[in-house]
DNA sequence: AGAGGAGTTCAAAGCGCTTTGGCTGAAAAG
DNA sequence: CTTTTCAGCCAAAGCGCTTTGAACTCCTCT
């Protein structure tokens, strides 16, 4: 059923049954009764080939997927696209993954603004001063960005979670506690989030007279096993840390395996707070100990990030306004006071 | 630049352009090598909106993903679309993911494929008899199953692993280890690799006589917290097991804590085997016991479905297919002889 | 009564591509 | 020398939609 069949069948003009469906005001009442009726009745949907052809608009939101032998995407996208999903799902909009490349980012960046292929896109996992907004900034394309950059000399449009506030406050809460050793199991330093939670972490000791020591940090991708090397490499040390701070309930996997390991035990001897994006099948409470975390739920910024972008395919959203939310604190066994 | 501008500047009309770009053999060769010099030097990529509307060829694999509040998509997705998006990417292809609450999704098949918005679709974890898959056959889209059915009338397309061996040659294992009591922590039994895995350990327990006994399995979504209570539930019992199937890695977890809680050990008190999709971020050699699992990696399968569909697509696979791949059964230390 | 609107509707021109059917000129066949 | 044949190219007709510009019908106003 198209276009065509339905107006000849309604006895109008292909014109007037396209507006009556589009809403447009220069169409009778009855008329648009009688055409959304009929279009119902007969379920008939215009194809979004021809529509985007003769409009450019596509109805579909697009990420470019890293992809390649050399990447792991992680599961938090899973969750993240979920949320995605929960929005787009009530507002007929598809989701187009093309995947690329890491050399070959921006080339599918280019294609698929150029083609007109989706109407907006997000990204991920920025870095600083990150190429992708710059350039998909200049293409002139609708976008959002899941977390932040720095060092941009424009304004763009993001979501993010106050990364520097919540490891702050996790820093701070230990050091009230009387921690004075903190050490941090990071997510890489090459994306932005991570760099953010080590100034947090950083400034709440600080704030105390305390240092973040260097030799204290360990920054690499959040795998259970990178987490398990993180922490056992900490705890070994000459003066080993008294809490821990963990980028990630996967690699507060590992840090807790390292302290067992050791014959350590949470809190008693390495107190743990880690960030929780909220994954319907790994909960911190159901560590053994459970776990004090930092706790925003990814999948939420991803419902808010489809109807933001929907906000800006529509035209509602305009202005480059970066949105940040606040991180629960949730406390659980995993941390006491130090030992004296 | 669109082909009327790549023409005019050729001096040559749309017709012979398109041709000579789509490799029709009414092109002379030095006019073909004119015009794809041309179309590279200036970056001439068709509009696939146009081209699709003149072929019906989109381009695009589809997806429809199960959204809601209540719906879950696991991490094993990620892992799986890792995998498509390595072959895609090298082929042009992109996928559609089309969001669709549980009760639309025969709606959203039916709208993708009349929109012809995608030249082949997968589908994932299917369901005996699976009305998705019904469904795709009488509507004709090239379709490959990840996963198998049961109980349909028709050979269809798919890509699985040998669930059922798997599980068999893990119990049988167990048997030869002297295991009479054996648990079986498995995943919804709505879905048909459920089903595969718990009649392979069936089979493998009866072949020796044994017996594997409804109050040693448990069924349910495979989380993390799902698998503590399993394993909880199983050893609390009066003749509790001394050996634990699993279905995912996840759900080990939550069996090995639980075991442990109970002040139990892996694997003096219990085995542990559990099934492995080969996840980046959590190995099972890593477990505190190392764990012994059935392996067959997730992403190697979104690799070769990508592959089969692209074949679909050109017309090179025709006939229904199925494909099933052995497991690999990787012995680590977390089984043992029974206590006698 | 005629001009000027307001309210509806329509025919036709795109959007950028593929493909059908036809045309041309030169080589092959008669 | 005429007829075929065929490689190579082209004009134009879609694909199904949106949108422009025009037209037509009624009213209202002067």
């Amino acid at each position: 059923m198209n276009l065509k069949q339905l107006s000849d069948m309604l006895a109008l003009s292909q014109t007037t049954v396209s507006r009556a469906l589009n809403g447009y005001p220069e169409v009778s009442e009855e008329t648009r009764r009688r055409v959304a009726d009929a279009a119902k009745r007969h379920g008939y949907r215009p194809n979004p080939s021809a529509r985007r052809l003769a409009t450019g608009k596509a109805g579909m939101i697009g990420y470019v997927m890293p992809t390649g032998a050399a990447v792991d995407i992680d599961p938090h996208f899973v969750e993240f696209l979920s949320g995605l999903g929960d929005y787009a799902r009530g507002h007929e909009l598809d989701l187009v993954l093309s995947p690329a490349a890491a050399d070959e980012e921006e080339t599918t960046y280019r294609r698929v603004v150029a083609n007109k292929q989706v109407d907006a896109v997000y990204v991920s996992s920025p870095r600083p001063a990150d190429r992708r907004i710059i350039l998909l900034n200049q293409l002139g394309i609708p976008y959002i960005v899941h977390g932040r950059s720095e060092g941009l000399d424009f304004d763009y449009a993001f979501l993010d979670i106050d990364n520097e506030a919540a490891f702050h406050d996790a820093a701070r809460l230990l050091v009230q506690l009387g921690h004075t050793r903190i050490g941090l199991v990071n997510g890489d330093l090459g994306e932005t989030f991570a760099i953010l939670r080590e100034r947090g972490a950083r400034r709440a000791l600080a704030a105390s007279g305390l240092c973040l020591e260097e030799e204290r940090i360990r920054s690499m991708a959040m795998t259970e096993e990178n987490g398990f090397r993180a922490a056992m490499d900490l705890l070994r040390a000459k003066a080993p840390p008294t809490a821990i701070l963990c980028s990630s309930l996967i690699m507060a996997l590992g840090v807790v395996r390292a302290i067992r390991d050791l014959g350590l035990s949470v809190p008693g001897d390495v107190s743990v707070i880690a960030h929780d994006d909220v994954f319907p099948w790994l909960k911190p409470e159901n560590f053994s100990v459970p776990l004090t975390t930092t706790r925003s739920s990814i999948r939420a910024a991803g419902q808010r990030i489809a109807e933001r972008l929907a906000a800006k395919i529509s035209g509602l959203e305009n202005e480059p306004r970066g949105e940040v939310w606040p991180v629960d604190l949730v406390v659980r066994g995993s941390i006491a006071g130090a030992k004296t």
